[in-house]
DNA sequence: TCTGGGGTCCTAGGACCC
DNA sequence: TCTGGGGTCCTAGGACCC
């Protein structure tokens, strides 16, 4: 069956009813998401937490990133800074966690390989979801195969899962949310068997579409358009020419036309890293120890994906929070010959922040962008560059990465790195991660 | 006192070319 | 004297996602 573009659709002059129809029976996407993600990798090993409210931080003990259903009926909202909410914490023993994720990423493996033994045609979409594309199998029934996923992956992982069926991925991540928020589908929604789906849309707002955030309800709300209901049912033309081609996709979306389909895993087009100081920052030293640090980190990234980037840009900046007068600024240099060397981009990271830093500022976060990245494999040889050192560096590399590789740690690293980091990143309520061997859980 | 981090895609506008 | 316009590429910024 083809698949219809937007822009097909769109230039196409025959009824919609019959690229509904024809879409509807072609394609059906799964979207599989974990229930508070992060919060149920917490509980995996702490039982003792089950039905009690739990959070879980952002870098630096921030903000809030996760919440247990218990920790979201006390009002804790998502991406609130932890501070403002101390009151409610306190007087609900809520408990606390920092994130961990060296846990949470094996254990988003074990979740992503459970469902890959479902289904081949999988993206993985995020650390706690996935798409997949079922009507490519044979299956005879998809409710039944949908349940089996779900009982499944919660026995053989432990983590609590939803799933929404549909004919479009949008139209599957809000199946998704009804099954996530609506007891009586016990988890698993097909969208195609709601009989009432015009009823539950008109009460469902526009910025529960997939897509749809703060700006864009704003704009369609101007238009009288407030539910997912009058989304649906509005003009096609209105909604490209107020939304451009985006709005226009999630509308035929909403309409049963698919026009995103499973993406294949590609390599980063940018790799970055960067962190909030876990105190404030004032003295080059350290902060230039901190770029060091990123740039390292975000050459192994690249390494990993066999590729080189042509240059990097560093930044710095104090807290856009701070009454005080603010200072951010960033530079960049482009190398001769794309690299992956990690003491390269060092060097040229050093040099970036020399241009940028200046005196009498607390700083509050750095951070580093590797750009222009390349496939190793098509990397052209530079005619001036000796090929032995080239061959040397690549091969000290090779032993960073495998013995940090081997040892899930960083146990080598570079000099400028530093060994004290005074500007290390605030951490102080990790849970132990239970899926490494030195750090197992014990049983008493 | 204390407010995360890593991505993607799209668009508008400028520079440049013929 | 008359002073175009279309195409392409690049970049910065916006909007969104988890």
């Amino acid at each position: 069956m083809n698949n219809i573009s937007a822009k097909e659709y769109a230039a196409s002059n025959l009824a919609p009813s019959i690229f509904y129809k024809k879409e509807v029976e072609s394609k059906i996407f799964a979207l599989i998401d974990c229930n508070n993600f992060y919060v149920s990798c917490e509980r995996l090993f702490r039982p003792d937490l089950n039905n009690k409210p739990i959070i879980v931080l952002s870098n630096n003990d921030g903000c809030i990133v996760s919440r247990s259903n218990e920790a979201k009926s006390l009002g804790l909202p998502m991406g609130g800074p932890l501070f403002k909410y101390k009151n409610i914490i306190k007087n609900n023993n809520v408990n606390i966690f920092s994130s961990n994720y060296k846990l949470y990423s094996d254990i988003s493996y074990r979740v992503m390989n459970s469902l890959r033994s479902f289904c081949p045609d999988i993206e993985i979409y995020s650390i706690d979801e996935a798409f997949l594309r079922l009507d490519k199998m044979s299956i005879c029934n998809i409710n039944n195969f949908a349940n089996n996923i779900y009982s499944k992956v919660s026995k053989w992982t432990g983590i609590p899962i939803s799933i929404g069926l549909a004919p479009t991925k949008t139209l599957s991540k809000i199946a998704n949310n009804i099954a996530k928020t609506r007891s009586e589908f016990l988890g698993v929604c097909n969208l195609s068997d709601i009989k009432n789906i015009d009823a539950i849309f008109k009460n469902m707002k526009v910025s529960e579409i997939w897509g749809v955030a703060k700006k864009t309800e704003a704009k369609l709300n101007s238009i009288n358009i407030f539910t997912i209901y009058d989304f649906k049912n509005s003009n096609q033309k209105l909604i490209r020419k107020i939304l451009g081609v985006v709005g226009e996709r999630i509308f035929l979306e909403l309409n049963g036309v698919s026009c995103l389909d499973i993406q294949e895993v590609s390599v980063r087009k940018h790799i970055s890293y960067s962190r909030s100081f876990g105190e404030k920052q004032t003295k080059f030293e350290e902060i230039s120890q901190a770029i060091a640090n990123h740039t390292s980190c975000a050459c192994a990234k690249l390494r990993r994906q066999k590729t080189v980037a042509k240059g990097i840009i560093v930044y710095i900046a104090t807290s856009p929070y701070s009454q005080k007068e603010n200072y951010s600024n960033s530079y960049s240099i482009a190398l001769d010959n794309p690299s992956s060397n990690s003491a390269e981009f060092i060097k040229k990271a050093q040099e970036c922040l020399k241009k940028i830093f200046r005196h009498g500022y607390s700083y509050h976060k750095s951070g580093i962008v590797l750009f222009d990245i390349s496939e190793e494999n098509i990397l052209q040889e530079s005619f001036l560059e000796s090929k032995i050192d080239d061959e040397r560096n690549k091969k000290l590399m090779k032993i960073i990465d495998d013995s940090n590789y081997k040892s899930k740690s960083q146990i080598l690293f570079f000099a400028s790195q530093g060994i004290q980091r005074k500007w290390q990143t605030k951490k102080d309520l990790c849970s132990p991660c239970y899926t490494r061997w030195e750090e197992l859980a014990t049983v008493k």
